[in-house]
DNA sequence: GCGGGATATTCCAATAACTGATATATTCCA
DNA sequence: TGGAATATATCAGTTATTGGAATATCCCGC
């Protein structure tokens, strides 16, 4: 969902948070220190990289970008959920499969 | 993914772990610690519960089946991931939205 | 002008989950 | 006869998440 998050455009940790909030229809929220600890382990495994760093009253902006092979790998897994979701789905019977992306 | 593995038709622990290796085209294999501390988890929240017990040339098989609670809450969950995963593609620039469920 | 919520990151201790290994036991195939 | 597949259990060690507190500024309403 991080990944997800930075697709579009690069972003900082709290509108990652905001992002991620807004992906799952409020029912995934990052922690601060689940978020931070999860931008520093995708950093150090080359998924996301430092696009800048901001500071914005007093306050500091550090944003993040998908690496090349972030990029990849976030292709890979969507790929696979959106099959994994679908044979969910057909298999629990559910005919509805309409969707809004958002 | 135990969950998915299980809309179909109850299944035991091993089945389980096969099914999710073939759902995600062998990227995610399970451990059988994970497993069966994961199908402990999940009957405590009352997600799955026991189908039956069988006992096949001398070994034990647990046959696990959804509770409706389970089925709610994967039906819920593939919707999300769905939508996720659609976002994903969508924002990293995916065109070929075409897919085969398994 | 004052409290509260939003913005923004950092760090900690406690809890939860996963990993890798070992153990046990049978069946089937080469 | 040795290895892979079938089946589950359990343990110690590592990794990840949680919930909280700390720090600081800005904006809104009252």
């Amino acid at each position: 969902m991080i990944l997800t998050a930075l697709a579009e455009e690069s972003a900082h940790g709290y509108g990652i948070m905001r992002d991620v909030e807004k992906l799952s229809n409020q029912r995934v929220k990052l922690r601060t220190s689940t978020l931070y600890a999860a931008l520093d382990r995708l950093s150090a495994n080359d998924l996301i990289e430092i696009d800048r760093e901001e500071v914005a009253s007093g306050r500091l902006r550090r944003y993040y970008q998908l690496t090349e092979r972030g990029r990849t790998e976030l292709a890979a897994a969507a790929v696979g959920q959106r099959a994994q979701a679908e044979t969910a789905l057909r298999r629990l019977g559910v005919t509805d499969l309409g969707w809004s992306p958002s």
